[in-house]
DNA sequence: TGTACATCAGTGAACGCGCGTTCACTGATGTAC
DNA sequence: TGTACATCAGTGAACGCGCGTTCACTGATGTAC
């Protein structure tokens, strides 16, 4: 039925779902040892490097992997377009039941964010930028800053990306099903999108100076 | 001249240095180990059971001890009040030079801040929110939003702060004495300020449904 | 289709090493009289 | 001031353990004829 490369790519995907299960139990994956991953996937410790030189490479892909996934998120937000007057709301509550669905996703993605090699942090920030420009394509097309320059709104956006990025470390440490918690949260990110827009609406290229 | 509690309290700022020492290298909190960061201070491994219960306390301990270093910090650049017309810029001038002589304070910080366990991202949370509310209360002593509520101002601090946080982590990662992309980031974070503050002067309550 | 050989993902033993933690200790500093 | 005892920060040996990495291997899958 499946032949080599098929299995091949099982065993590898085996390794990487140890190593957000470690992130999930609230370990660091810079603590995660190839013995560890191994074990938890169900392999000899020596079989981890007929797939990866070393847990960084691991780590690596790892980002790689999840960057698609959330891609792949997005485009399906994009598609199914909310009520323009309620955008914003919509969005972020959208978002948040995703983060949550998905959370060791993004504990992942959060915690390398800071933790990792240059490297790592680096292809998470140019994720971020990738999402930052898609948010800016939208908002041209939806006319929602009709006179604002192109380098302005991409300024724009990545404030917005990167506002969204910081709540959802926080998101993230909500205690779990705590409502309240939760509705007050998605208002203040709103109130924080909010006050970005009706910047964005007011700016005037004469205040750059 | 300096007696035994002085002595113990040299040693405990040896195993902090080293600790710190560590994070400079480039190498996560998490991953450090006893034996380490003993041997690093100039002692005997067990002598740490002297200072800290294992490195999870050490962590906490030196996000206490760097949130006075940072505290102290802001005051001094409350004291020296800029200009108010070229407020942001100045502000976030002082400020990216502070976080580049003391690189070593930001990096740990904002490492821990995603990576730490949930006592250390919540100690490191609510430092920020202390920031936040002495921005509001400056800005509020200025007088630079008179027509906001309480709520509202305290909102747009944390937002303000929050910006500041992510553009460190991105300040931190840029390459050693490239002058060109260090101006490039402080236009870049010094618009994503104006747009903070022209979309707060331009804040209706109404707009809150 | 059948056979003979090549490939290679995963195995399992072995190595030397740094780890956290225990324990009894040492000897300078501090205190009581 | 001098003496006798208490305190306790730092020492050093020892333990069992999990670590990364090496190596020769096995045996199922793939390929060439």
């Amino acid at each position: 039925m499946n032949n080599r490369q098929e299995r091949k790519l099982l065993t590898r995907q085996s390794l990487m779902n140890a190593a957000l299960q470690w992130v999930e139990e609230g370990q660091h994956i810079s603590s995660l040892s190839i013995r560890e991953v191994a074990k938890r996937a169900g392999v000899v410790p020596t079989a981890f490097y007929r797939h990866f030189s070393d847990v960084d490479d691991l780590t690596l892909n790892l980002v790689d992997e999840l960057s698609k996934v959330l891609r792949q998120l997005m485009r399906e937000v994009r598609h199914n377009r909310a009520d323009p007057h309620a955008l914003i709301r919509d969005s972020i509550a959208r978002y948040c039941d995703y983060a949550f669905r998905q959370r060791v996703y993004f504990v992942f993605l959060t915690q390398s964010m800071t933790g990792g090699t240059p490297l790592i942090r680096q292809a998470i920030r140019s994720e971020l930028q990738y999402f930052a420009n898609e948010l800016a394509t939208d908002v041209r097309h939806l006319g929602l800053l009709p006179n604002m320059d192109q380098a302005m709104l991409e300024n724009v956006a990545q404030l917005t990306i990167n506002t969204v990025a910081n709540a959802t470390m926080e998101l993230l440490d909500l205690p779990d099903g705590n409502e309240a918690a939760r509705q007050q949260f998605e208002k203040r990110l709103k109130r924080h999108l909010q006050v970005i827009f009706i910047g964005a609406a007011n700016w005037k290229t004469t205040v750059a100076g």
